[in-house]
DNA sequence: GGATACAGTTTAACATGTTAAGTTAATCTG
DNA sequence: CAGATTAACTTAACATGTTAAACTGTATCC
């Protein structure tokens, strides 16, 4: 088990969990489609991680007034302090990763898969 | 759905499982550890995936003689049959993807991937 | 204004990823 | 040689990936 999920088994949450409070911490209350979008995850995934995070009481949804069929997703303070308590060690954990296969190689990983993602194969 | 995982639907076998077919195609019959290194699976993923393939008629199970804990896995002539009904196109799909990105990038890509996974962070 | 198409999510079903625990056979050690 | 350890798989349990279908509001369009 890589010490990423080492530290976020501990906090209880898994790696796509954890990136679903990460996406919504940096832009605030957003819709599944959205969070989706910068997560990486389809939406079926989604729903289901949505309704375990609710579940656990570190989010919240809301129905959207001026459109029904869209939600609003929001961060509850559990899921503040879950992440706050967690985001320094997470970072230093990717930057040791970032050394470890040299900056210039490990920026180059991300972006030949973001390459790859867009071509959508 | 991508163009392999298209062709692989219709020929009634998933992406890894085709991989282990693959594997098994190039080295000839080979135990469930060595499968799993060269495929890149987990071994309780690769049992369940050997038990798909054996229901399928695809391949077949031997214990060994020698190590009565070890496995001999084989293709079988159906298998055989489905490798080479696929094989063509299945690298055609992936020389146009390598065209797409760019030979260079391409490889530099899997390169990375490998370095990546063999860092086993 | 009602049938119809479309959007945003959810469910369902099946396959794999992942970790821990279980099983059986081989090997090591005192 | 008996008991402990290791090896090779398998099972189990839970989470996600993936595709198709369903569901519920909204927008459209004759």
């Amino acid at each position: 088990m890589g010490p990423i999920r080492v530290m976020l088994s501990d906090a209880g949450v898994t790696e796509q969990q954890w990136r679903v409070l990460r996406v919504l911490d940096e832009n605030g209350p957003m819709d599944p489609t959205s969070i989706a979008d910068q997560a990486v995850l389809l939406l079926p995934s989604l729903t289901r991680i949505l309704q375990k995070l609710e579940s656990k009481g570190l989010v919240t949804r809301i129905q959207s007034e001026t459109d029904r069929r869209r939600q609003v997703v929001s961060v509850t303070p559990e899921g503040s302090a879950l992440i706050s308590a967690n985001l320094e060690a997470s970072i230093q954990i990717f930057d040791q990763l970032r050394m470890q296969m040299g900056e210039d190689r490990y920026d180059a990983l991300l972006d030949l898969l973001s390459e790859l993602n867009d071509l959508d194969i």
